[in-house]
DNA sequence: TCTGGGGTCCTAGGACCC
DNA sequence: TCTGGGGTCCTAGGACCC
């Protein structure tokens, strides 16, 4: 989908319609998470500050994501991916693979699929969206990217080579800022420039593993299938204060509130996570995780919370934490046998239960840990 | 007005087991 | 007669993607 958050919110406010729109956090540490077509003509990027996107395009409009709309009209989409062929594979909330080589009596070739594709979700969904079409996924991936906005590519198997060594190697998947700086001392630009290399010469300075997979792309070689629908391998919750919190009060505190949002969407999923992950980064932008796998899959709060808790006591307490967050990994179907706690904790797996479906029901923000409220409380200047 | 939030995959060392 | 080989799991960090 092209600027899919934009589109979106367009679609529910035609007044943003032809104007330099972002999506994104629009306090002191934003930052853009999608721009307009206009906007981009102004240097606006997802990623990039929102401040500093302000100031390169004085007339940018910033919304604040409504993620859960998203995920609404992100099945709409998907719905008509599956209605051409059950072999989907999502990528994000906005993109998929579709293997459509069954599709060879319905449709004369390839291009008359992706604009069938095309035509039917702007019909259903009223939003543009770009297909590329190639012999496997990485070239339809970068055959799409050079197709947007709101365009078709087909790069036919013998115009592969030439469609691929032409680009720069960072459009290659899996090359980011660290590969590429690496690549430019070997003084790889393209990745014509890549292919040509050997490679003994690329795995002495980026590993076997990886030098034989970037080969591999330059090459148009591009073997995975596509696998429909897997299972998510971890769940997680995080948040950049807009001030750092400076004592271990406020960030308990907002942990409490991270471990009943992240019980919240472990129960709706049916699942429970068999490791908790405690994420902190500082004011100097240094990041440090902490884990622990326990003895029993967690799905409620107030255990995610507990063990959260203990492994925060494992970092540093007195740097001021700038952003925090809680995840859990090792996930497993919550319905398997759990052993019944002695201890009283089922009573807490109840009130789990009801505060997600009240969170589910009214928002995140509708209910929450008393500590928490005090706090708040506290700083709107609100007496006890 | 410096740097979000939600993910996946890989690496590397250490514990532990046979 | 000082220290094999193979495997899995856990933990921490980092690169990368949308």
């Amino acid at each position: 989908m092209d600027a899919f958050f934009v589109e979106v919110e367009r679609l529910s406010d035609p007044s943003l319609v032809g104007k330099p729109v972002a999506v994104g956090g629009s306090g002191p540490r934003g930052v853009v998470a999608s721009a307009s077509y206009e906007a981009r003509r102004y240097g606006v990027r997802s990623a990039q500050p929102t401040a500093i996107a302000l100031r390169s395009c004085p007339s940018l409009i910033v919304v604040s994501p409504s993620h859960g709309r998203y995920g609404q009209v992100s099945e709409k989409v998907f719905a008509v991916f599956r209605s051409f062929t059950p072999l989907v594979e999502g990528l994000s909330v906005d993109e998929a693979f579709l293997d459509v080589s069954g599709l060879t009596r319905h449709f004369e070739g390839p291009g008359h699929v992706g604009a069938a594709i095309r035509e039917t979700i702007a019909a259903r969904v009223g939003l543009p969206a770009s297909v590329g079409i190639a012999a496997n996924k990485f070239v339809a991936k970068l055959a799409s990217e050079s197709a947007k906005p709101n365009g078709m590519r087909h790069v036919p198997v013998g115009e592969q080579t030439a469609f691929l060594h032409a680009l720069s190697v960072d459009a290659l998947w899996g090359v980011g800022p660290a590969t590429l700086a690496a690549l430019a001392r070997l003084g790889v630009e393209t990745v014509g420039d890549l292919a040509a290399l050997p490679e003994s010469s690329v795995s002495a300075s980026l590993g076997e593993a990886s030098a034989r997979h970037l080969l591999a792309l330059a090459n148009g070689d591009d073997p995975r299938p596509v696998v429909p629908d897997s299972e998510a391998k971890s769940i997680s919750v995080e948040e950049t204060f807009p001030d750092d919190l400076d004592s271990p009060e406020r960030v308990e505190a907002a942990l409490l509130a991270q471990a009943q949002r992240l019980a919240g969407r472990l129960r709706r999923s049916g699942l429970a996570a068999r490791t908790i992950v405690v994420k902190v980064r500082y004011e100097d932008f240094t990041t440090v995780t902490r884990s622990h796998t326990g003895d029993r899959p967690k799905d409620a709060a107030r255990e995610i919370f507990e063990a959260g808790r203990r492994l925060l006591e494992e970092t540093d307490r007195v740097r001021p934490v700038r952003l925090l967050g809680i995840g859990g990994h090792g996930l497993v179907d919550a319905g398997m046998p759990r052993q019944l706690s002695i201890d009283g904790n089922d009573r807490w797996d109840r009130i789990a239960d009801a505060v997600s479906d009240i969170s589910d029901r009214f928002g995140d923000s509708s209910i929450g840990p008393a500590r928490l409220a005090d706090t708040r409380n506290r700083e709107e200047g609100i007496d006890q």
